[in-house]
This record gives C-alpha cells, structure tokens and sequence, in this order.
DNA sequence: ATGAAAGCGCTAACAT
DNA sequence: ATGTTAGCGCTTTCAT
C-alpha cells in the first residue's frame, strides 16, 4: 500500500530489476527484433513484477503520435451524437488509440476553443461536426481531420460523411402522403442551419411534383432538442387553424418534444 | 500552404523569432513573473506570428500531470450516461482539461482494459461506473477516481456518487398506488446487478407495508436497454393473465422498449 | 531580468 | 544481442 502509492515505475525500475540497460528493456517491451527470447521473458517478468505500464506521454513526446483521437460534435446528449461517439470510440480502441470527446453546443466559440485543445493534446486526428459557419483557419487547421454533417458541404475540399437529407424528407413524406397527409405541418431546426434548408427545399420539391402549394405548410423553428420540439408545437397548436393532422419534424428529439406539447 | 504544413512551432522558435532564450519565451507564456512587460510582449507577438501552441504532451511529461480526465461507463448511448459525459465534460473544460470518455458495455474485460488504458495515458483522475463485480486490483489502481452509480457501494472506502434506488421506487411506487394500481408488473435489470436487489428490496418493504403480497407481482428481466425492456414486455404479455394494467421498468430505455413492445 | 543546463520517460541510431 | 547516447518540447533550478 505505501509502496504502491510512490511513484509508477519507469522502465528503467523494469531494466534495473531484470539486469539490463534501459534500451534492451524496451526493445523486448516493444516486441522488436534483435533479443533473446531468454531476456525477453525476464524483462516481461520483471515488468510484471513492478507494475510496469507504458508512459504514453513520452511515447507520443518521442514518436509524435500521441495516440489519441477528437471528436467534435454539437452535443453528446443527442442520440444521434451519442452513436456516433459509440462508434468512434469503439473504433478507436480497436485501433489502441483513446478518444477526446468535446460537445461545442452549437457555440462557434466553444467549438474554436475544443479544436485548439485537440491540436495542445497533440491528437493524431479529429472528427468534427462543424457549427461554425465560417471555418477559415482551416487551411491552418493542422490537423488531420474528417466532417460529419451536412454544413460540411460547405467545404468541398474536405473529406466528410454526411446524411442524405434529401432522402430521408423524400420517405417520410411518402410515408405521411402514402396515409393520406397531403400538407404536413413542418418543425424544422434554426434558420442559421444548413440542414434545414435542405430539408426545405426538397420539401418544396416534393411539393410541387404533387401540385400542392408549398406554401400552405405550416412551418416552425426550434433548436434541435426536445424542448426546440415542444415550444414549435405548441406555437402550431396555438394557431387559427384547422387543428395539424400531421406533423414532420426534423428530427427525433424535436419530434418527441412535440408529442410532448401537451404536458 | 506549404509552410503551413511543415512541422508545428515549438518554443524555441517563438524564442528565436523574440531573439530571447526559451527559458525567457517559457516564462513570458506561462505568465511568470520576473520578466519586462516589453520582452512578454515581445514574446507572445512571436508566439502569434509562429502559430505557436503549446504542447501539452511536453507539458505532462515535465511536470507530471496530463491535463486530461478519464470516464468509464457502461454505455455513452443510454442517455442517462449521456447526461453524465456531458456534465463532465463541461467541468473537464471548465478547468482547462480533457475528457477521455470509453464505454465498458458492461464487461468487466472491456471495462478492465479501459482503466490501463487511462493509467497509461497518465490522466490526471478518472469517474468510473464500475460494471466488475471484483474490483480487487483497486488498491493497485493508482491513480485518483470517484465511482458513479450504486454497484459502488460494494467499496466503502472509495468516493462515490449514486442515485437513491429506494427512493426513487418508492416515488414511482407511491404514484402507481395512488392510480389505483396496487400490483404492477416489474420489467428489471439483469440478476447480477446490484441495482437490481435494491429495486426489488424496496418494492418488497413497499408491499408488505400496504399488506400486499409481493409475490403476485409479475416480473421480468432484461439487459438495461430498449431492446432488453422490449423483450421483457413481450414476455409479461405472453403469460396467460388478465393484462398488465400498470408495468413498472427499471429505467427509460427499458420503458421506452416496453411502450414499444407491441410493433 | 535573462541565459545555460538538467531532466521528465521513452525509443532509435549508433556503437560494440 | 546488448549497451551508450541523443533528443522529442517543455519548465525550472542555478548562475550571472
């Protein structure tokens, strides 16, 4: 207890207790070539026996990798996010590599400021989900990265993975049209959204190819929670209207918030 | 471009772009004191120049602290743990550190190569909802962590922070009665989570209080998920019985999937 | 107030 | 096959 409270053993405490240099200890640690299997094991031995457990600090100080990974998405508490992360991270360690996780917020600011702490971590790459409209450090960005989203788009040059927006607002209303809701009431994320209008043009689209006016849908903003879901609805619910047989909300937070309005 | 992809600023560049020693440049950086306000200046004008970002890889090696934290749960997917990253996540930041965030997926093996994984990347402390039922390297462990979640319990002598099962059913219980349902079927947790015993322990006390008697609840059980809590209710629905008026789950996920179980 | 130098733990190039 | 040494980028004595 009060030896396993002092200070971690190094591979020169491994070196020492097996009888070689520092250099033969790491070689046989590192699996390289060049050792005999009879040292090999003593040195295992003997870093069992302390304890030992690599730095990777002075790994990734030595070989430039630090062996980390980022991920920046707008927040972890989305479900969609929050599978997203389950697959990085899952991902990342079968790869060895650990993951940095920063929920921006939607905040520009935040985001710029998660990104300078990845590159200070040193991380190998990154995976973003922007939020800022205008990524112009990118160039100087420095580190290797990827995109999620669809304001990804934005940046042509970057490699990204994103969802066909198109489609999905194309099924769904099939879907809704198919059940007879030829006008649906719409609850769609912040104007300041690339998304968004992407869903409304292809909303539009559709429109139009069923010679319905696009302009008789009822339509509100919200941010992309729950709570964004419930006070769009409830602002629907109070209009002059015939009352929303359907609604088609941008995504499932948003639409659990409006069955919720009620409560 | 081309300059802009060559190897990231160190400190001894801003030190030769100031035309001072990097001993100087560290100091004016780290807000030290013993240095003319006109060389500071000088100094982080270079830093600027250079795009100069320190490296904190360097940083924990000399002074021993990583600057990043480690979070262990189950499943960053279940939006109660969700909750939990995000919360952590911003304290993290708050005090200018890193989040390392992996999910165990309830296996001790998984959760065990998580917790090397954080010792070797030298964290300076962790949060870890703890899925082993042996925790016996703890003493061994080495490094500072608070545990999350009632399986802590199990090690009285470790900081932790949990929710108040017996309370929590008790509310729910309380509510259910005062509808009129005096025996809920129950949709629990796995047999070998503590959390489990808890939750029955009170619902038994909570019976036998209102001289009923608990072993004509139906009960199932399931993996803590919606599928699990999915599974758990097409079960109840399968016994030959007059219907389940009230179903009392576990938690939301296994609710959610109970709601479901129908489609 | 500033510079020179040591050292954190590791690996790889260079001896032997 | 193994030992010696340099150096990754940083901060902090110790001199001056």
């Amino acid at each position: 207890m009060n030896q396993s409270r002092s200070r971690r053993p190094t591979i020169i405490d491994v070196a020492k207790r097996a009888g070689v240099s520092k250099s033969t200890a790491a070689r046989a640690l590192t699996g390289s070539s060049n050792i005999t299997e009879q040292t090999r094991e003593r040195v295992v031995k003997a870093a069992m026996a302390v304890g030992y457990e690599r730095n990777h600090l002075a790994v990734g100080m030595r070989s430039g990798r630090s062996g980390m990974l980022g991920l920046v998405i707008p927040d972890i508490t989305n479900p969609f996010w929050a599978d997203v992360a389950r697959g990085a991270q899952d991902r990342a360690v079968r790869s060895g590599a650990s993951l940095l996780i920063f929920s921006s917020d939607w905040d520009p600011a935040a985001e710029s400021a998660h990104l300078r702490a990845l590159r200070r971590a040193r991380v190998d790459g990154a995976i973003i989900n922007p939020v800022a409209d205008n990524f112009d450090d990118l160039d100087r960005f420095g580190l290797p990265f990827v995109f999620i989203g669809s304001s990804a788009e934005r940046f042509p040059d970057v490699s990204s993975v994103g969802s066909d927006i198109g489609q999905a607002v194309r099924l769904g209303l099939d879907h809704l049209v198919s059940n007879g809701h030829e006008a649906p009431s719409l609850i769609l994320g912040p104007k300041s959204r690339l998304a968004r209008a992407r869903f409304l043009r292809t909303v539009h689209e559709h429109c139009v190819e069923r010679d319905v006016d696009p302009a008789i849908l009822a339509l509100e903003d919200g941010e992309y929670t729950v709570e964004g879901g419930r006070h769009a609805m409830r602002r629907l619910l109070e209009r002059p209207h015939l009352g929303h047989v359907a609604v088609f909300a941008a995504n499932d937070m948003m639409a659990l918030g409006a069955m919720m309005a009620g409560s």
